[in-house]
DNA sequence: TATAGTGTGTTAAAATGATAACAATATTTG
DNA sequence: CAAATATTGTTATCATTTTAACACACTATA
């Protein structure tokens, strides 16, 4: 079960995966084609497929896939087979959105800590949720082994946050803030920048062909 | 300036390009090569020319981009040349730190409310941001000619929203709804489920290949 | 006003990713 | 138990996207 080769495009779709055969596996369905998959996540029949080749051979062919059994090679795949320590910087208001969101929704994942310049100033009422100050980073993260992060902090700031963590030896970013941040090739960083997501989105709401300009 | 040929991957980047030049701009930065927007972006510089050339021609040979010309020419290819108005339905945690962050930090988009099941036991220190009932949904699209919309309601209840949303005009969706959600043809979804970027994130933060299985 | 230097725009090549086709294997049915 | 049906895994084809190469245009300078 190789998974250096497979392309980004592939690993994102391995998550929506999991969470239809979590669905199909609550509703007591056993076997899922390939077909059915399909149209439960809108990707097609033979990408899927494919897909999965990519880590190994989980169908049996003629009938399909076993969901409790694909569910399992997925958490092993996407390595959500142990729950994974994440720490969250920055608890603004979005900071604060993200971490409920995962706390109560996302099984997979487990929020150690958040952290922020003036965690005097910040309360929460999200359970057995610690608030650190900045100081305290170094010294979670290598007490708890953290290898993902979600930053949330204000664009100039961003940089030396990820440095630090980098340092500290942080491997996955999940960035919010809306600026580039520079890292060292083995530490990967996926930008959630929601405000280029809008403007993209809004390319698309205007139908047709623009007016040629009149110059 | 034709806007219907240009590949998905090259608009996401368009709007990271406008953001550097408005930051360039404010350092009263007047050309710019295209070798220097990519230390900037991060992307490279053949990418960069080769993706303004889908709209048109916009530097000078030899010099590089004038970069107020080019925000201009960015702004009206995106669609960022008049204010976008733009509606938030669901305004949880998620949703509240949405619009709070479009409101002050993007001044291309006017969010000119929102909707949520239960508007009276919420209360926002948005100023000027009016929270209404879903009942309200048609009648404030169709006033304002609103045409793009942020989802940030639960997964059960997304793809009722989004018919009652494209049913009354709305042509592009930002969905944060961990679910997929079916839409006609000349409706645009891009979605924005942050559970699935975290997990595939996690994919990455493993190093090296895995052990194969016992079996 | 020719020449060297710089940097865009366009065309060509390579790499990546998606779609389609099909052979292999299991299940069901008469 | 043979034939028909269903569905996977794999290989081949096609489309998209990125990278590279280079011709063309502008600027500065002597």
């Amino acid at each position: 079960m190789s998974r250096r080769n497979a392309p980004k495009s592939v690993v994102k779709r391995l998550p929506v995966y999991l969470r239809i055969l979590d669905s199909l596996i609550r509703r007591d369905v056993e076997i899922i084609s390939s077909r059915v998959l399909s149209e439960e996540t809108g990707f097609t029949a033979e990408q899927i497929r494919k897909d999965l080749a990519y880590f190994g051979a989980f169908g049996t062919r003629g009938t399909g896939y076993n969901t409790s059994y694909l569910r399992e090679k997925l958490l092993r795949i996407i390595g959500l087979d142990r729950q994974t320590k994440i720490i969250v910087v920055g608890f603004g208001h979005l900071g604060k959105a993200l971490t409920r969101y995962n706390v109560s929704k996302n099984p997979y994942v487990d929020i150690i800590g958040v952290f922020d310049i003036n965690p005097e100033e910040l309360h929460t009422d999200i359970p057995d949720l610690k608030i650190h100050s900045m100081e305290m980073l170094p010294e979670v993260i290598l007490a708890d082994q953290v290898k993902v992060a979600m930053i949330t902090v204000p664009a100039d700031v961003a940089q030396s946050v990820v440095d630090l963590l980098v340092d500290n030896g942080v491997t996955a970013i999940l960035n919010f803030a809306p600026t580039k941040i520079n890292v060292p090739e083995h530490v990967y960083v996926h930008n959630a920048d929601l405000t280029i997501e809008l403007q993209s989105l809004i390319y698309y709401s205007l139908e047709d062909e623009k007016q040629p300009e009149p110059e």
